[in-house]
DNA sequence: GCTGGGAATTAGAATTGTTCCAAATATTGA
DNA sequence: TCAATATTTGGAACAATTCTAATTCCCAGC
């Protein structure tokens, strides 16, 4: 492929790549292109199979590798993050989680009585699943006695 | 196992479970006391392990199975809902997704700067991961006409 | 321009979490 | 008690994802 087309349309991808420590590559390029061409959040293999149309050759693997590096170089989302296994809890108070990163473990959190969620008309909301990332006390303060020991 | 002694610590489960159409079993009613006993929200395979201990001849399908129940009638929550194939979208945008469990799609809804959700002390959010389910205008107009011939 | 090394791609195998299945067992209502 | 029905069980099947090892590609230094 042309590397002057490349970065005519490029419009910041192999920037952003090339900040993240990925490479530009015409497989990662079309993947991004086609994750903008229909915006309807589409899977992994949903992606393979139009990214194919016009690259034929390309892999499941390298779709999978390159969905990870737009995701990490902050050109897409990956929408469902908790790709492990379902977890249970016997709490029904209206709750959402708190998922730390650091240990791995998730903490209820109380529900204010009002999102301030605006749905659009005629969507009609039944269920609210809230989850929130980051870090507990714990891992919090242990990661701040790494920084200042390092 | 004695009737009676399921009877006194049961404290509603069998009415729950008969309620939603299913029956009280000493499997049901030990996979909820072991959800009970350690509420960090584990998977379902450590909720067969924790149940094995005292009940060894369970197996992995009966706690999927109960576990199953349990959410249907109300007795848990299934923490992590989107359990099919991960999705993807190059919206950057600070907003969260709505998925209408009638057609299997999903839409971009926007956030509200503040969520109101109070974070306990020590507590850092790195990210906020809502989803919302129900119904988009289509389907929900698709089923209040099916309400109305029907 | 060549070349060496690291990154990316590929196909396919392996893994993980979950669901499905058919047979055996248990429970309930008549 | 008996028949109907639900549940349990172990194992097979499945879907999504990750891993692996063998190329292939690309860039920097010579």
């Amino acid at each position: 492929m042309d590397r002057a087309a490349n970065i005519e349309c490029d419009s910041g991808l192999g920037e952003r790549l090339a900040r993240g420590g990925f490479r530009f590559t015409p497989q990662r390029e079309h993947v991004y292109a086609v994750l903008l061409r229909k915006r309807d959040h589409p899977t992994a293999e949903q992606v393979f199979i139009r990214a194919k149309r016009e690259m034929p050759d390309i892999s499941m693997a390298t779709v999978y590798n390159c969905l990870d590096a737009l995701v990490k170089c902050g050109m897409a989302r990956q929408v469902t993050l908790e790709r492990g296994a379902a977890r249970f809890c016997p709490n029904m108070r209206e709750h959402c989680h708190f998922y730390c990163d650091g240990c791995d473990s998730v903490f209820d959190i109380d529900l204010p009585a009002e999102t301030g969620i605006a749905l659009p008309r005629g969507y009609r909301a039944e269920r609210y699943d809230i989850a929130i990332h980051g870090r507990c006390p714990a891992c919090s303060g242990a990661e701040r006695a790494v920084e200042r020991t390092s």
